[in-house]
DNA sequence: GGACCTTTGAAGCTA
DNA sequence: TAGCTTCAAAGGTCC
């Protein structure tokens, strides 16, 4: 375990991470730092949470005064340096990893204070990143109090000139008073009576933060005190305080100023809810909330923490490790502070815990309408559903084959199933192809409702709430992952002669497309098409064409490959009447050459489709972990985009297709494609554009109806900006609109 | 006002 | 010990 860096060599404390040190270090000691403790941290990650427990089984014991934090502070009292609260963690990646928001909010530090600048004044580096929530945080919905509600000359950190006033400042009332302050925890806790004993130990540095913490947005936001947290009586804790921890949480301690029984029963009634301390990706969550939804412009916390989900995934091990560490001082503090406290004591109180005892009789871990169809499928779900009541369906798997209690629920179940399912049920039983065999069969066991309408249920996907309909997903990342329509006979090759982009952190398409079934966790890509007959949408033309639903999956799923060009592009390909399908775009050799498109099939237009296995389902999405699913953000996202296709002929398809990609293209050629990962180019977008433009000119001459697709763009890989203006704006036009961050989507 | 949704991780409980 | 359950944050939505 590395504990290095500490520039008195103190004994190593297991609190003081490499990341941690590297904020005291001077500016010109900290790549080499960076990449000491590179490494470090990888080891560190990997006995995290080992060490977490092992540290948190013996944080009781006492330590010596030495702790390396101390003297890394030693070093650095002529800077009263907290700047580490503020950016402990370097942005070597450019990902935002700074101190996480709970943190940084216990440590009461403004987020633009620097260790070596005026906190109040100077904007943090870029490297420090600015959380988003201080771009607008009412727009953000994160209040944001005052950081320091001192005047001018009473903010406290510049009076310190000495480490133990510095230190003795962060736990002293009179410099963030109770009434004026909100500390992460109470001020009335016993710990203030042992402070001047067992202080180095119980307020280590590395603990301070959270300790002294004082004001900030992040403890507003997670107002932690449960219950009596907006009592009058919880004194300082109420409205001054943003306690993610009450102050008067120890009863006992507090008993003391109730003598008589019946205050004490107030008081138990009273009694704080002492909330358990954040995990790592909780603290992540926090932190990057706000950001997401700057970026989405989603609200809905749901949509928002399975993009955060993903991304958290999608995090390197170090940017992990880094809210490992801050999750496990956290558990520390609360350890400290509430010594008795035990997770039991919130499980055991809550009506939730009930409830879902309720619910989780029987066994049942079946999904519900939302989250086995998402939201782009609502016209699945169960009307209770539809009304976010209780599930039938999921109640009526609680109850295996028997019916419900009321027998309502069945009921409404068929009625609702002969009403919206019916038309999904031939195609899905037909083409149905989503997932893995063995999901599927686990749903047809589970459920017989999945037959009928979940041969594309995510509750074969573990429910992902928010995923494209299965039932029509394919992976690009399987290269024999695909997807025939028997309907249209249009065979949609996952991986033909498309361009696959892949993410240069990411494994490769080969790599992944050895897992061929079951887990859909490492599918860098995938296509969703959503048969969803029950979108109708003008066309560009204005022209009304009765719905179709393959038309309508071409152009989902054309709206889908495209606006995943940045993790996976791979255009339908249209069989044009011999046995073979014909491969729709011949991949540029620059392309195929080119390692960073690495796909099996890239280029190889002499696959043999017909021969591929019909992968029945995409068991893309199933996994809800899986971080590279876009369809979860695709579904939540571009839903309401994808409403918009309009009927398109089946006979069409290829010409539409190509009609729309080419808009796409053209916009992408036109603006650049600034894809996700970046590994698109003007130059890639204007070959593929010409292949376009090629493959158009020969679908003309064959085909004599031209439907037009309307496009537009989107503003974001993972979320879908329907509510901004400017994307609903663009949207209106036959344009295909590419964002800055290079996602397109076809409506 | 509270449940629900959704995510991951931690902790407790149970078999 | 494995598996299950609950809770932590967040905010829109619904009842």
């Amino acid at each position: 375990m590395p504990h290095t860096h500490t520039r008195h060599g103190s004994s190593g404390d297991d609190l003081c991470s490499t990341d941690e040190v590297k904020i005291f270090k001077d500016e010109g000691d900290r790549e080499d730092d960076k990449i000491s403790s590179e490494n470090l941290l990888v080891e560190e990650k990997s006995s995290l949470i080992d060490l977490t427990e092992s540290e948190e089984k013996g944080q009781k014991i006492a330590r010596p005064d030495h702790s390396p934090v101390f003297n890394k502070i030693d070093t650095h009292t002529h800077s009263f340096n907290m700047g580490y609260l503020v950016s402990p963690y370097s942005y070597a990646n450019g990902t935002p990893s700074g101190l996480p928001v709970t943190m940084a909010n216990k440590m009461g530090l403004p987020p633009f204070f620097c260790h070596n600048a005026d906190p109040l004044t100077t904007p943090p580096p870029a490297h420090c990143g600015i959380p988003p929530y201080q771009l607008d945080p009412k727009t953000m919905g994160l209040t944001r109090p005052a950081l320091y509600p001192f005047a001018g000359g009473q903010y406290p950190y510049p009076m310190l000139s000495s480490d133990m006033s510095q230190v003795a400042s962060w736990h002293t009332p009179s410099v963030y008073s109770a009434s004026s302050f909100r500390t992460p925890y109470p001020s009335s806790l016993p710990i203030n009576t042992t402070l001047s004993s067992d202080f180095p130990f119980r307020f280590s540095p590395s603990l301070l933060p959270s300790v002294h913490a004082t004001s900030h947005h992040v403890l507003n936001a997670h107002s932690a005190i449960v219950g009596v947290s907006s009592k009058p009586d919880c004194g300082a804790q109420d409205t001054t305080t943003n306690n993610r921890y009450p102050r008067n949480l120890d009863t006992k301690n507090s008993s003391s100023t109730q003598s008589n029984d019946s205050k004490e029963s107030l008081n138990d009634k009273k009694k704080p809810h002492i909330k358990k301390p954040l995990n790592a990706f909780m603290l992540y969550m926090k932190e990057m909330r706000a950001k997401v939804v700057a970026e989405c412009t989603l609200k809905e916390s749901a949509a928002i923490n399975q993009i955060l989900g993903r991304r958290w995934h999608a995090l390197g091990r170090e940017e992990q490790a880094k809210y490992y560490e801050l999750a496990r001082r956290e558990r520390q503090l609360h350890m400290q502070m509430y010594p008795d406290w035990s997770s039991r004591t919130n499980a055991s109180r809550g009506k939730k815990r009930k409830r879902k005892q309720e619910t989780n009789d029987g066994g049942n871990n079946m999904k519900k309408c939302r989250a086995r169809f998402g939201l782009d499928q609502q016209n699945q779900w169960c009307k209770p559903c539809r009304r976010k009541k209780k599930c039938i369906r999921y109640m009526e798997a609680m109850n295996e084959n028997g019916p419900t209690e009321d027998g309502s629920g069945i009921d409404e179940h068929e009625s609702q199933l002969s009403d919206d399912d019916d038309d999904d049920y031939d195609e899905d039983k037909l083409g149905g192809s989503c997932g893995s065999a063995d999901e599927t069969n686990k749903i047809v066991d589970d459920d017989t409702e999945s037959l009928n309408q979940s041969m594309s249920s995510p509750g074969c996907l573990s429910g992902l709430s928010s995923l494209q309909s299965p039932s029509t997903t394919m992976s690009l990342a399987s290269p024999i992952n695909m997807n025939t329509n028997p309907a249209t006979n249009v065979l949609y090759p996952a991986t033909s002669n498309a361009l696959l982009i892949v993410s240069a952190d990411q494994p490769t398409i080969q790599q992944r497309s050895t897992s061929t079934s079951g887990s859909s966790s490492g599918s860098t890509s995938s296509i969703s098409t959503t048969p969803n007959t029950s979108s109708t949408v003008s066309p560009v033309t204005g022209t009304t064409v009765p719905p179709t639903n393959s038309a309508h999956e071409r152009a989902m799923m054309l709206g889908n490959r495209f606006s995943h060009l940045g993790m996976g592009l791979s255009p339908p390909v249209v069989n044009t009447g011999s046995s073979k399908p014909e491969p729709f775009f011949q991949p540029h050799s620059t392309v195929c050459n080119n390692a960073i498109f690495s796909m099996p099939s890239i280029g190889n237009s002499s696959v043999n489709h017909s021969s591929m296995p019909n992968i029945s389902r995409n068991p893309i999405g199933a996994n809800p972990r899986d971080i590279n699913n876009p369809l979860s953000i695709n579904q939540l996202t571009k839903r309401r985009e994808y409403q918009n296709v309009e009927s398109i002929e089946v006979s069409d398809t290829q010409t539409i297709v190509a009609h729309a990609a080419t808009s796409i293209i053209h916009h992408v050629a036109a603006h650049g494609y600034r894809a996700n990962h970046s590994l698109l180019s003007n130059n890639f977008s204007q070959h593929f554009h010409q292949q376009l433009t090629d493959h158009m000119e020969t679908a003309k001459r064959s085909e004599s109806t031209i439907l037009s697709v309307s496009t537009h763009a989107v503003s974001n890989s993972e979320c879908h900006k329907a509510s901004d203006p400017q994307s609903n704006a663009s949207s209106k036009t036959p344009s295909a609109g590419a964002s800055e961050t290079g996602v397109i989507s076809v409506s």
